[in-house]
DNA sequence: TTGAATTAAACAAACGTTTAATTGATTTTT
DNA sequence: AAAAATCAATTAAACGTTTGTTTAATTCAA
């Protein structure tokens, strides 16, 4: 059971996370950040290491749900699933920018591995709904012979490149220095934009 | 200057760092691993920081040269640049796996924002080529008249996705956990295949 | 003999974690 | 209903390590 503390302390762990990083975080600034004692982390999670997976655990069902629906949904044709997915992920992403930093930021450790497989089984569950959506589209040749899972990569990788990094985020698409793509409303839908019109392109017959 | 020393550390230090993270890694760790004493690191560098900014300083060079000169190129043309600066792009950042790991885990770090300015002026400089060939290819018609930024960001994301986390490639190509994408001579084609084929499905006009 | 290179040792500070004492509310016993 | 017992919640303090960095002595080639 999640406790209303509990989920205080992770909420405030991501945060802290999210600016610092996993190593550069210490169980004393997190204390502070959720104004309770520095023992009360260990108390509740262990240690610092199974506190990350709690909030991985805590999180991940916040990542599930929208993509069962949207590829179950018999009155939407292939592309118009695509859109979908676009338009939730977009939106599941901006919700949760700071946990999905953190997630990355793990990743990219070649380190842990073993940690990450908790990790890994979010993204299982999210790619396979897509991966059978465009499979089924070639089946009924209304897409092309795509590459599945490089198109995957793309459509996620494209997301990743300006969510995850202000900095680049700034210098790509050559803001002022508060710009914050979190939060900018016309970014979000240029992003939503941009991105199925190259879906579009690519994956349709004509 | 850069004597073989601290190029030996410098190169110890990005193994490393790709590893364990900047944060996570001892300065202990580092000169066991680059067999030097332990005050030899702040001998030469000054501090941790300041590795790791002699680091950016000493690879940003290894990422510079041929793009400039693709796009000078007058016998090719717009979609050809583009295609060449495809195959540039992933050869050098499989030549410089892990600094290329190490780069993106700081950028991930919310915090340090200063520290990025250094980092981020070695992107600038690349994106701005690629830029203006996508602007020149929409002034030509011949390209469509996309959004060059997010196009940018498709390209090079889509290259992230796939390189950064070996975790998360191994999970979304569906391979066994012993691949290794960096060293797999067939992934790297099937990957300048797959950007070839969707660059040129978005950005040419039939 | 000069000065850079290298070393082992030590430094204070910060780290994750544990301990032992105390609080405060709930339950049990009188 | 009052008193006692119980137990999770919370605290300040301390634990032993490890951290980045510095020092002071020593090596070694010029």
């Amino acid at each position: 059971m999640i406790t209303d503390k509990k989920e205080h302390i992770m909420n405030a762990a991501i945060e802290l996370f999210a600016e610092k990083g996993f190593e550069g975080s210490s169980i004393r600034d997190l204390a502070t950040r959720a104004d309770v004692n520095v023992a009360m982390v260990n108390y509740y999670f262990g240690s610092k290491d199974k506190l990350f997976e709690a909030i991985v655990e805590y999180k991940a069902s916040f990542m599930r749900g929208k993509l069962d629906e949207i590829e179950a949904n018999t009155e939407l044709t292939e592309i118009e699933k695509i859109d979908a997915i676009i338009e939730n992920y977009v939106a599941k992403i901006l919700s949760n920018p700071s946990f999905h930093r953190v997630l990355h930021q793990e990743l990219l450790m070649g380190d842990r591995e073993a940690m990450h497989e908790n990790i890994i089984k979010v993204f299982v569950r999210n790619t396979k709904t897509l991966r059978s959506i465009i499979e089924q589209g070639i089946k009924k040749k209304v897409f092309k012979k795509v590459d599945p899972e490089l198109t995957m990569a793309t459509l996620i990788g494209t997301i990743n490149q300006v969510m995850l990094s202000k900095a680049l985020c700034v210098m790509l698409i050559n803001r002022e220095n508060d710009f914050d793509p979190y939060t900018d409303r016309s970014f979000r839908d240029r992003l939503i934009k941009h991105l199925k019109q190259i879906m579009h392109s690519y994956l349709l017959n004509n």
